[in-house]
DNA sequence: CATAAAATGCACATATCGTGCATGATTCAG
DNA sequence: CTGAATCATGCACGATATGTGCATTTTATG
């Protein structure tokens, strides 16, 4: 079997271009057969199943889950949030962190260079439930200094397929 | 069945406790077998079947798709990236963002109120990848006139599971 | 080159899925 | 309220999917 070197890369584990090509399927249909993921890489169901355990156990499949339409359920607004936090060093910063994975409709919160200390996007089902959100839960929290949204005005791409085509420079 | 009137919320179907309960338990894991899930909100799995399939055909489940672990596929870099476009019109959006759409390293793509008119967030290996894409195939994009990237420092919270409490005002 | 290790597909027992059907529950009309 | 119609449900079961032992093939190593 031919596999990339991918050292430079820090991957803990080696991938061919068959794990590769299971990993862009899975990203695209998490729930495609063995048969199916087989035909349409030209090996046996058994070894899609094993290659697909390794993956798996390895921590590279981090986990399989549905996505639901946010429209169809009534979340019709999506607000980027800034926040910037005091100046009192790590407790709060630790606090607002915890809180802030407590709540449904925080679905990212990165720290971030720049001007603002955290950047979330935040769903809800509306202008007015967005506002409640950030007055009521977001601007209590402790150490919140500073938050400003923006409203997201159209979705252009959302995707959880991560790019994998920096692994596929080996010889194929 | 007691069921939900949601229609102040738009929703295209009535969900009751069991679809919602199947909706939270599917973001979470999506290829749990319908007997688990059965035993979880105690239905039959047959009937477990039909409730997802429904909720498939009615388009509240989108898709199901594997998760992968970014660090594990040497993607150390996470960026949001504000563009800001000429002040052209129509044909230049159009084009902007039917390119970003093609670009992998770009998994979410939102136009925003506020000063910058694009908010992305872009995934690279390295800094230096992330670098080159920024001003080999982000700025070269036509009308593309100011681009701002904040580096993400550390993520603290980033999941696809999208906030349901709003649909549990009904009776139970 | 020979040997050891790893990968592979076949075969098959077990698990899962999807659907017909009978039954029970709910809704609707008089 | 009653009876009929409609809808939801679980059981049973045929079809499909999964995972693993095993023999064979392929690859790596000294």
């Amino acid at each position: 079997m031919i596999q990339t070197n991918h050292a430079h890369l820090n991957l803990m584990i080696e991938l061919d271009r068959f794990d590769l090509q299971l990993l862009a399927e899975l990203q695209a249909n998490g729930r495609a057969s063995n048969a199916q993921l087989a035909e349409r890489i030209h090996l046996s169901a058994s070894q899609v199943s094993r290659r697909i355990q390794r993956l798996e156990q390895e921590g590279l499949i981090e986990r399989y889950v549905a996505l639901l339409r946010a429209e169809a359920l009534g979340l019709g607004v999506t607000a980027f949030v800034s926040v910037s936090l005091e100046r009192h060093g790590e407790q709060q910063t630790g606090t607002f962190d915890e809180q802030v994975g407590t709540m449904d409709e925080v679905l990212e919160c990165f720290a971030v260079s720049g001007d603002a200390d955290y950047l979330l996007r935040v769903l809800t089902p509306s202008l007015p439930a967005l506002s409640d959100f950030l007055l009521h839960q977001l601007m209590r929290l402790p150490g919140v200094r500073n938050v400003k949204s923006n409203i997201v005005l159209s979705g252009v791409k959302h995707t959880t397929q991560l790019p994998l085509k920096h692994l596929h420079h080996g010889r194929r």
